[in-house]
RNA sequence: GGCCCCGUAGCUCAGGGGAUAGAGCGACCGCCUCCUAAGCGGUAGGUCGCAGGUUCGAAUCCUGCCGGGGCCGCCA
């Protein structure tokens, strides 16, 4: 159930009702009508600014609209009070069955609840991570990792069929440089000095791929001429470079639908086919662009390339697509690739992209909407720096001082949840500081374990309550009478609660999976509240030692918050702590 | 030069057309005989960068400017 769109069903009935007696006129349009949780409890458990946005279309005063639609929504059991306030909102009060319904679905739906059905289980293709198959992902990738499989997370509960997708770059002239780097080390196991040329990888990752070049091949290779094993050795290390990318992903617990491979996508002929398709469109021609403005390569020279018409779909300038030697540009793939996903029938794209790939959005949403005929949206997710703090002291990464923090690093360090976490409480597009200490602090400074905490503190109580003798299994916790939630504090954390589902849809519609991280924050906040509210307020513990049934009745409640919680750090990845140890 | 992101409390950040703008940290004052005080309550703290515009209503949308960051290439 989702409250809030069930009272936006009712205020929209009645408006309709009002429409037929002839109180409106016919024909409005009711999409901006809203009905939300008010910033200021004191204005009720709901608002809507129905009478404010029909006013002028209606011609009408907003008072007068807001107290005849009162007088409807007051007929409804659910609503207890209905006044008009301020410029025209109507502040709902509800009745307190209403907020016991929402504990009773909370109990009754169980990890389902909140599930919606906005995505009308239309096919979302999430591309994240795509880290260049070179060597270790780092925090960067990390980031994105996570936000990704977050986002799809969400949106599977939102109720869209989602598939996670990895794109492998391995198609272009870094998987060559690869290839290079990994000979010299697998001369090096074979007793030679290595050669890592300037613009080789020099990383020691590459070692172990090097001795299993040299297990495989043995000293076969090594007085062959780079044609001769270029191909092998670069499809030998892309193997294990993946293997290991795979590995780390893993112990984020990210997992991934499909790997598309670039030059499989390039074999299949893929790229001439979305060429053509763009060139039957006319948005393909050949021509010469202008040179860039400010500083200027010292190599510019100017010469005709052929190029694709981003400019006619909000593009600064049109992009090359073929160097003017006939190769494709690194861009004729990607155009491939997104021309795949369409293919693959997908009604919505979205990339995650590290903040550095800002300039390839425009280009990339002109190709897919030139691809799809403007019917597929394509959302490009930039996921901004990770800044790594120790002790509050700034971490540089340098690859060249050996200070170079993998995934692999700040997973092992900090552990998945807490990374997978932390990693979300920022929005996407903000940069986001990563303090190795505070983040293993468990303490209220840090929001994955506040959150976890009030998670176990729940379990805690289950626990007690069982051992009391207590039917709390949730099947129990259901059938339970709840009229005795009445206190305002209980109905603050049902009202919470009850909000969960909308969450869902806000931050499904945005691709926001951040949200979900700060309303957890806020849920557990609501419940710690009420917890200690106990301490002074006996009545208000949710163990009532001599009391059964009023004890059932809390801890629904308390249970109702803790589906939310779990269900909620579920989507985010997180273990929901059962005890803090 | 052009494009993108950011600018909200001393600090770190939510909110992105609705009412008197929120949270955490830091500061100050309180709360454990009691389900985990690893927690809670309260006080103080604001020109939502600046100036226009749209709107019944702008922190939120539009334009310009200021300040910070990022990107720009036949590289990937």
């Amino acid at each position: 159930m989702n409250l809030f769109s069930d009272i936006r069903g009712a205020v929209i009935e009645a408006l309709a009702a009002m429409t037929v007696a002839g109180q409106l006129p016919e024909g409005l349009d009711m999409t901006a009508v809203a009905v939300e949780p008010p910033r200021d409890p004191a204005h009720g458990d709901m608002a809507t600014n129905a009478a404010m946005v029909l006013a002028k279309p209606a011609k009408l005063q907003p008072r007068a609209i807001a107290e005849a639609l009162a007088a409807r929504l007051s007929a409804d059991p659910r609503i207890a009070l209905a006044e008009v306030a301020g410029p025209g909102f109507l502040n709902l009060r509800l009745d307190p069955s209403v907020w016991q319904g929402v504990v009773r679905s909370a109990l009754t739906e169980g990890a389902d609840f909140g599930r919606s059905a906005l995505g009308q289980g239309q096919k979302v293709n999430v591309e994240f991570v795509s880290a260049n198959p070179t060597g270790p992902m780092h925090v960067g990738h990390t980031r994105g990792a996570v936000f990704g499989d977050a986002l799809a997370s969400l949106l599977d509960f939102a109720g869209y069929a989602v598939t996670r997708e990895y794109y492998i770059n391995d198609g272009g002239a870094q998987v060559e440089v690869l290839a290079r780097s990994a000979f010299e080390r697998y001369r090096e196991a074979n007793g030679l000095d290595p050669e890592i040329r300037e613009g080789l990888y020099p990383g020691d990752y590459l070692i172990p791929v090097g001795e299993a070049l040299k297990a495989t091949y043995g000293t076969s290779l090594l007085d062959q001429p780079e044609a001769a094993w270029l191909q092998d050795v670069r499809d030998f290390a892309i193997e294990r470079m993946m293997a290991m990318i795979r590995e780390d992903l893993a112990l984020l617990n990210v997992r991934m639908d499909v790997f598309a491979s670039e030059r499989a996508i390039t074999a299949s002929g893929r790229v001439e086919e979305a060429i053509t398709t763009l060139r039957g469109m006319g948005l393909i021609y050949d021509g010469t662009l202008e040179p860039p403005k400010g500083k200027l390569p010292e190599d510019w020279e100017e010469r005709e390339q052929t190029l694709f018409r981003s400019t006619a779909f909000g593009d600064d300038v049109d992009r090359p697509v073929q160097k003017s030697d006939g190769s494709w540009t690194y861009f004729a793939p990607d155009i491939a690739y997104h021309w795949d996903k369409i293919s693959r029938g997908f009604d919505q794209l979205i990339d995650v992209l590290g903040a550095d790939h800002g300039g390839y959005v425009k280009r990339l949403k002109a190709v897919v909407s030139a691809l799809s005929n403007g019917k597929v949206p394509l959302d490009v997710k930039l996921i901004q720096l990770v800044k790594l703090f120790k002790n509050g002291e700034p971490f540089k990464m340098s690859k060249r001082a050996g200070t170079f923090v993998t995934l692999r690093d700040v997973v092992e360090q900090a552990g998945p949840d807490v990374t997978r976490f932390v990693m979300l409480t920022r929005k996407n597009d903000a940069a986001l500081d990563f303090d190795f200490d505070k983040v293993l602090e468990q303490s209220k400074d840090n929001p994955v374990f506040y959150v976890q905490y009030a998670h176990a503190r729940l379990c805690s109580v289950l626990r007690k309550a069982h051992e009391a003798g207590i039917a709390v299994a949730d099947n129990d916790l259901a059938v339970a009478d709840l009229s005795g939630l009445t206190h305002p504090a209980e109905q603050e954390l049902a009202r919470k609660i009850a909000e969960w589902p909308r969450l869902i849809e806000i931050a499904a519609r945005n691709n926001e999976p951040h949200r979900l991280a700060f309303y957890l924050y806020e849920l557990a906040s609501v419940f710690h509240g009420l917890w200690n509210r106990g301490n002074e307020d006996p009545g208000l513990r949710f163990l009532q030692e001599d009391n059964p049934a009023t004890s059932q009745t809390k801890i629904a409640l308390a249970r109702a918050a803790g589906v939310v919680i779990s269900a909620g750090l579920g989507i985010l990845g997180v273990d929901p702590a059962e005890e803090m140890r």
